[in-house]
DNA sequence: CGCGTGATTGAAATTTATCAAATCGCGTGG
DNA sequence: CCACGCGATTTGATAAATTTCAATCACGCG
């Protein structure tokens, strides 16, 4: 099996998604007791963690990188269901087969449990339960925003609703005086495809068609510059006002 | 405020949806602290059960009748997120507003409790907070369902899809002896298409579609009998084998 | 330097939406 | 009891958006 590895590693206290992941909530006790148990182990791009229909036996935090959730029909028509980022959950705890495919879309790293022990430490430890409840609903909400996007917006609506969620997310870690901002799309313009409800032509032929209109700038197919991310986010078809930056 | 009517009503142990709601895992003593806060309220069809944007203050679970979950846009196009069914939960524990309406498709009742007094009880008690978690990983589940649907699924698989989930819950109920189901289509073909991520015209039109080919027969609008649930299901585009229904 | 993969672009075909009109179901009032 | 009207549904004709099929282009790598 590709790409296996597994360390040990450092503590949790210096962990990058320690006030986010499903363990920001514990006690230092109960961290503790997550620190015992947890391993580290990561994927190549490209590498599947998860196949849809197998037996789950570990559940777990991404620590680094980026996995795609893939629901896929018979006929080989697939819809790319899910992104997890760094701090989400991978696996459902009290069922042990998922019926979609996760696949590491980057280099990930992943913090992990046996789902066993994880289980078990979801019964004594509520701080970990209600974090992941809190992780669950906030997943159903983007499912649920991701549903509006598949439903109801245009092919240029999509493209740029892609975009400009990558673009808020390194605008929040960027620069904020400065306007422009640049951003490495972490999917291929055929993965952006089965994100978005589309073929990969039409998502292609949509990033022309936002460059040409001077919404956005190409540097090579996965580097775009954002020149004014009011504009873009006009080309997205939701409210412009808020979405948490104030003028 | 049309429609508002409370009542404390008959007891837990009576509940229709006394297995399968939030309160499923609860011991005795857990569900008489619930049955000391509940208040049951029923909603006309049509009735806006929740506004997108207001403050939520009271939390529950439908009882009977069914409501959908809707996200909007600005200018008006919609999209229907979920439909909630009887024992599943409404409202979000930790976030005081929500961004999508629910309505009442039919008459519904609710058990519901103040948002403050269920969250104190989440704190508490560990067996609806592990359910609650239950619950909202199903809904995920079938959100993510819905996506494949909306992403990749065309008119008439679609449409399909919608009638063989209601038939198959129905078949669950009636006799399995005899082939054909006819079932209640509890939307109207507006509110399919919201749900299909389609017009109401191209609802219709697969409708009749269906209906040619022999797949569904109608008894007015919103009878559907449906001779072959094995032919049906072929149309969904979905795997064939299993569902639940052994050979 | 050429090859291969991924991206872009073009043209035609197909699906779905849009606009518009006819029909149906059904409750109301004459 | 029947005509009327209203909303929902069905159907038709046309337009628009997206997919499909087919080249062509760009770039990194051996």
């Amino acid at each position: 099996m590709a790409g296996l590895k597994l360390k040990k590693q450092e503590d949790c206290a210096s962990c990058p998604i320690r006030h986010r992941a499903v363990c920001s909530k514990c006690e230092p006790d109960e961290l503790s007791l997550l620190e015992q148990m947890k391993t580290y182990r990561t994927y190549e791009a490209g590498e599947v963690m998860v196949w849809a229909g197998e037996q789950i036996t570990h559940l777990g935090s991404v620590v680094d990188g980026v996995a795609s959730i893939n629901r896929s029909m018979e006929d080989g028509r697939l819809q790319v269901v899910g992104l997890l980022l760094p701090s989400d959950f991978i696996g459902r705890p009290g069922r042990d087969r998922v019926i979609y495919d996760i696949v590491a879309v980057t280099h990930v790293t992943v913090c992990q449990f046996t789902k066993v022990e994880f289980e078990r430490l979801l019964e004594t430890s509520p701080a970990v339960g209600s974090r992941l409840l809190e992780l669950t609903l906030d997943e159903l909400d983007a499912a649920r925003e991701w549903m509006l996007l598949l439903g109801c917006k245009t092919a240029r609506e999509k493209v740029a609703t892609f975009i400009s969620m990558i673009a808020r997310r390194a605008a929040l870690e960027a620069d904020t005086s400065v306007d422009g901002v640049t951003i490495a799309l972490p999917l291929s313009r055929g993965s952006m495809g089965n994100f978005l409800g589309l073929t990969l032509e039409t998502a292609s032929r949509q990033m022309s068609a936002l460059k040409n209109d001077g919404i956005i700038e190409l540097r090579g197919s996965q580097q775009v510059y954002v020149p004014d991310l009011e504009a873009l986010l006009d080309e997205t078809g939701d409210d412009d006002d808020d979405g948490g930056l104030p003028a």
